[in-house]
DNA sequence: TCTCTAAACAAGAATAATTCCGATTCAGGA
DNA sequence: TCCTGAATCGGAATTATTCTTGTTTAGAGA
């Protein structure tokens, strides 16, 4: 089940204000790429995003996927899923715990609830697959970040 | 507050259980790489353990740093935090929603649920910061991946 | 204890994702 | 239409990670 049409020509348009809001350019490529991804449903990387557009938009660069996305990302149009940096963090502790990713500094808190670790998985999940493991993740501003940006 | 030297021993006792019984050999490199992954609560990133464990063995190499760290990854004797794959994955749908990823073969899927849109945040964690968001990631197999495996 | 061998290691080259840089183009306001 | 700063292009640079080749060594067995 795709998209509606509709759909994605409510997003193009909310892109088209928040553009013009924050005042960056609608360039023909950036609205592309926006639209690359208001249509996908498939978390798609940056790769193939430029793989996909190129077909439309032939001189594009990787430079400009990437510097589009991550503009998008900055005016709260699309998200960048699962990554923390682009190293991996490594963790002795196997006890089950979450995470408390300070966004600015990228430090990582672990922390304990007996609450969180028997979550009530939702039964359409069941369609996706067999779970294996559930985790949070809170993002935030972690207190000494909160301080230095005063 | 620093983990206790009791608590690291008992860590790195089960480390060697645990490479003995899968027959891994108990390399200097590999127990001073386990060791100060042991003590630490910061979960580091693969540059960091390098440099701190350099101290200890000069000639200790990036490689065998990653390599010990997937395999230690694979004997479930660490967790490789935040990363999904290598690579950024991008996403237009801005309502919340969570995530489940399949370990296999890397596909993510969208969910809802109220009920974990509202989660319970432990006290405790007021103390590291302020949450600005939270959200459940699912790991597992999904129904593709498990029934090409059968 | 000594020997042997597969497993593990070191060093540096290779790869992959992403970002930077200098030159060029263009969106949108005047 | 003209102008200017923002955005783009193309390729080089950077960064994290993995691969390759030759060397070392843990631990099994004599």
């Amino acid at each position: 089940m795709a998209l509606s049409k509709a759909e994605i020509e409510r997003r193009m348009e909310r892109m088209a204000r928040t553009c013009r809001d924050g005042g960056l350019k609608l360039t023909h490529q950036r609205m592309e790429v926006f639209r690359e991804l208001a249509g996908a449903e498939d978390h798609p990387d940056a790769e193939t995003i430029y793989q996909h557009v190129r077909r439309r938009v032939p001189a594009i660069s990787r430079d400009t996927v990437y510097r589009t996305l991550a503009t998008l990302e900055e005016q709260g149009l699309i998200h960048k899923a699962e990554i923390l940096s682009s190293r991996g963090r490594y963790d002795a502790n196997m006890d089950h715990h979450h995470h408390f990713i300070c966004t600015a500094c990228g430090r990582v808190h672990d922390f304990y609830s007996r609450t969180l670790d028997d979550l009530p998985i939702p039964r359409s999940v069941a369609s996706f697959g067999r779970v294996e493991s559930a985790q949070v993740q809170l993002r935030g501003i972690c207190t000494s970040c909160a301080k230095t940006k005063e």
